[in-house]
DNA sequence: CCTCCACTGGAAACCTAGGCTC
DNA sequence: GAGCCTAGGTTTCCAGTGGAGG
């Protein structure tokens, strides 16, 4: 082991090192450039540049799927309309509201910039969403900012707290003047609007954009291009990329995969001490994020999923709903944990065979009724591994 | 073509835990 | 603190069903 640490700092100080600038495949990175992107782009500037003119742009929702580049247009886009504006009073906010993760926390931030009177300024906590809602739409009218919010992962705020604030400030305009807010929403979910107040929802999407999942191709020449400012020149082959970017593309065009594939490849080959990303190097990067990603779904689920997992888990070559019941319930008792109803168990299993756990489809079997056909989808040494780290199972197995 | 199994999956009631208000 | 509200998870109840075997 120390041998390998003495080697590791070696190379190090040696500066034999795969990257040059590692950050630049990080997920938060913001590219000079964002290629493929340049429609969205140069329409969300359209609808945007009345603000140079000192009239409220329309509010704009921009939709896709993760890593479609929503964020980082939207982004771009603000960071060159603040830098074209001469007017002191226009104010450019982005809130994440799934990071945020209160309705609360969204607003306060939101106030951050909009550099409010001492006496305005708002705490931590303390105050009802009402008056935070009206300290800030007191400080747009009485200096009469022109402001755009971007609010991304806006189905998460509305998942969890509902359209609230989305009411107050789409309706709030009138009562700005002579300011204005202009909402900028970003959504992974189509299907958010469901849930959306009538009202809100024909103001807040007057204008709406639709980003594509990238094609193989595109994803190839994005990485190509991030891959020459992260890496030493040669590093990643175009071979390499290739296969990123088919692997990572197979799916849906996922951008941000792909980039992650490509850094974690490339820090496989950094420790292997290799000179070059190798096909090997990224397939281990690959095994690696889908372990990571199965290890992370089993971790977070609750006790009861686990039991079930664990249960199915028993059977090899799959099982059907109403024989893991009674292994289930059996399991249960061991454990010293309350046992579900078989109805439950139907649902759980749902939930399970979303996350990609487990595959439960219904089968009829004729006279001998109907059930749901259940496989394990996930390798068993991950998950009797990961499950004995919780407290629960540790006499399991 | 009908039966009838072994469930499915919808609907609604129930039961907490937590937060908020007074 | 008591009282109220809400959101999730769970249970109860039950009508509904695909298709092998008759």
């Amino acid at each position: 082991m120390s041998r390998s640490v003495k080697e590791i700092f070696r190379r190090a100080k040696e500066g034999q090192t795969v990257f040059i600038e590692r950050k630049a495949l990080n997920p938060d990175y913001l590219p000079p450039n964002l290629p493929f992107r340049e429609a969205q782009s140069d329409e969300i500037a359209q609808i945007l540049s009345p603000i140079l003119k000192g009239s409220k742009p329309s509010n704009l929702l921009l939709y896709g799927k993760t890593g479609t580049g929503k964020t980082a247009v939207a982004k771009s886009v603000l960071k060159e309309l603040e830098k074209e504006a001469e007017r002191k009073n226009l104010v450019v906010a982005y809130v994440n509201t799934r990071t945020e993760n209160t309705e609360y926390r969204t607003l306060a931030e939101f106030s951050k910039s909009l550099d409010l009177p001492k006496e305005d300024q708002i705490p931590f906590t303390g105050l009802s969403i009402g008056e935070v809602v009206g300290r800030i739409s007191r400080q747009i009218k009485r200096n009469g900012i022109h402001a755009v919010l971007v609010m991304d992962e806006i189905d998460y705020l509305v998942k969890e707290f509902g359209d609230g604030i989305l009411y107050e400030f789409t309706r709030s305009n009138e009562r700005l003047s002579p300011g204005f807010l202009s909402l900028v929403g970003i959504s992974n979910d189509l299907k958010f609007k469901d849930g959306l107040d009538p009202r809100v929802l024909s103001s807040l999407s007057e204008e709406e954009l639709v980003f594509p999942p990238y094609t193989v191709d595109e994803l190839r020449e994005i990485l190509t291009e991030r891959a020459k400012e992260a890496f030493r020149p040669s590093v990643a082959s175009p071979a390499a990329i290739n296969l990123c970017a088919a692997m990572a593309g197979s799916e849906h065009g996922d951008a941000r995969r792909a980039i992650d594939l490509l850094r974690i490849a490339g820090e496989v080959a950094e420790r292997e001490g290799l000179k070059q990303i190798d096909d090997s190097c990224i397939r281990v990067a690959s095994d690696k994020m889908e372990v990571d990603r199965v290890d992370e779904a089993i971790r977070s689920l609750p006790v009861q999923n686990k039991a079930i997992l664990f249960a199915v888990s028993r059977f090899d070559g799959g099982t059907n709903t109403g024989e893991l019941y009674i292994a289930y319930s059996n399991l249960c008792k061991r454990l010293g944990i309350e046992t579900l109803t078989q109805r439950r168990l139907s649902g759980i299993l749902g939930d399970l065979d979303l996350l990609g756990l487990v595959e439960a489809s219904v089968v009829s079997k004729g006279r001998r009724g109907r059930t749901k056909k259940i496989q394990l989808l996930i390798g068993k040494d991950t998950l009797e591994k990961t499950l004995s780290e919780d407290p629960a199972f540790s006499m399991a197995s």
